[in-house]
DNA sequence: GTGAAAGCGCTAACAT
DNA sequence: ATGTTAGCGCTTTCAC
């Protein structure tokens, strides 16, 4: 009986109908903290990431989600805000040992703080964080996108191009990237970089975006294109835009990073960096099963760079 | 040492220090599979949606992780994608006997089907499908919503309301409930109900909203305002009319249905109806908690109805 | 106040 | 091909 539904026996096939049936009349069903005790796995794979309501990570968690479940993994999430305390706390202590493997979009937490779970369960990093030889890391390149997204809104003849996303108060890569990649753009270009152009944000919603677009008009600074490191940041700075009378593309260029779906419904629709976000939940579930299913083959955290593209829309469009 | 870490026996406080240390110092931590297992609970809520991706379940999923979190449980998600199959199965199996209780939207499961899981666990139904007797049940007043959003057009002059977001293909009565509300405003307002201006459409997505806008501009029906089922249609909606050079609201009024937070930011910024997510999730758990704390108080299963508001902007304003 | 033991429900291994 | 047993790691209980 043992082995009828775990499936693995060699049962005659009446005998392994009968038992169903019998199961099925009971209304039998396995417990799973049970066999879960006696297996050392779960099936239950952790997902720690800042917000869910944010489109962007809406859409990744539910990716994710999608493809766990093809993997026979249920997905647990956690959200941190931002916090690094949370981070900390929920890496470290998510389930406890229920989970067989961690994926964590880190903001606040620097790398040397990931070091203690990363020994007891494998743990894949989201984003720029880096925890050298201690976790699988999936990312995209973010000064390449950020330099082409310039590049482009330099190829339609913007010239006083204006980056709306800096967090010089995070422990977080991203923003730093993307802005070297704008950098880089305009030095290619033989534009000196305009820190008056260049705008702060405390956190990546459509308040901040709005925010930083009212200072930037505020300033004085008079900006044909606007480069946002997020696509929440770029739909607050339309949403000013608009409001202060600005046409879009005609006055200002509006170019985004991350790629979700409101973008394209948006007024006018936004040019956008989307990074495949398909292939980073599904490379991060690869580098977990692989680790999960040998662990004995202890091979060397992989550093796993997905592709983006660059999808031109009326936003960036040559001024008329 | 057995109640050292439980926290629950008497224990001579240098005992319990010393205990600590060791176990700091040796890096343990609980198995809470063995731990599941020894008490008959995981700490675990399965929440089962159409989708994360969406903004609105996007935004629920937030809330309902966070106010998990405070009340010490964690969030396992599963997504539907809307099929009746893919529902029937996660609310039977969603981690087999491995969550404590259970929230489920359903789109396309018929009431009766929900019979079986109820009786194991506590199950709490988010939108209008009734379990009576069976399963608590979260959801606002759609009838009344959709009154209210349809007799504010009305308000501002508009004449010719159209109606986006029938699905009588669907066992779900949210279409239904907000049609009826729509009609109930009309009539009381002495006016036909025009099939030309009721516009079904297949799923709830921007592309659905704006093929359904297309054709309901194509048909020469004239509309002078829309009322959207959901925010995600009424952006797709807003996008067709940008591209057909229809001004709103001066041309065409738009109000929606779920208030995401995107319509704030949209052009022109969106009227909604705004369900209160924050107490659709707060109370879930509330009837769960009441459930798996107190299985002997078997109180017959509460009908919960949020409130709503609604909140005006420039998308509805009185044509000029 | 401390230690030992039983048992949660499952499955892999072994004995018949 | 079927039946029995041991033990996963925890916590509650009972004995000391």
């Amino acid at each position: 009986m043992a082995d009828s539904f775990s499936g693995s026996g060699s049962v005659a096939e009446e005998t392994r109908a009968r038992v169903q049936a019998a199961l099925d009349e009971l209304g039998y069903r396995p417990n799973l903290a049970a066999r879960n005790l006696r297996a050392g796995r779960t099936g239950l794979i952790g997902l720690v990431i800042p917000e869910l309501h944010s489109p962007y990570f809406g859409e990744l968690a539910g990716l994710l989600v999608e493809a766990a479940q093809q993997r026979s993994w249920t997905v647990v999430i956690d959200q941190t805000f931002g916090d690094g305390e949370a981070e900390r706390r929920l890496l470290e202590g998510t389930g406890g040992r229920m989970v067989d493997g961690l994926i964590i979009s880190p903001w606040s937490l620097r790398p040397d703080e990931l070091t203690a779970r990363a020994r007891d369960i494998p743990v894949v990093l989201l984003g720029e964080q880096r925890a050298p030889g201690l976790a699988d890391r999936v990312a995209v390149d973010n000064v390449l996108a950020a330099d082409e997204a310039t590049t482009h809104l330099l190829d339609t003849g913007r010239r006083r191009i204006a980056a709306i996303g800096l967090q010089p108060h995070l422990h977080n890569d991203t923003a730093r990237q993307r802005l070297e990649g704008y950098h880089r753009a305009l030095r290619r270009a033989g534009l000196p970089s305009d820190e008056a152009l260049q705008r702060t944000v405390q956190a990546l919603h459509r308040e901040d975006g709005a925010r930083a677009m009212a200072e930037l008009l505020d300033s004085g600074a008079r900006p044909d294109a606007v480069f946002a490191f997020t696509d929440e940041l770029a739909l607050g700075a339309l949403h000013v835009a608009h409001a202060r009378g600005l046409r879009v593309p005609d006055d200002l260029a509006v170019v985004r990073f991350d790629g979700i779906e409101d973008g394209r419904y948006a007024y006018p629709p936004l040019t956008t960096v989307v990074p495949d976000k398909k292939q980073i939940a599904e490379r991060a579930l690869q580098c977990l099963a692989d680790r999960i299913y040998s662990p004995a083959a202890s091979v060397p955290p992989s550093d796993i760079v997905v592709p983006h593209r660059l999808e031109v829309r009326d936003s960036s469009r040559p001024a008329g």
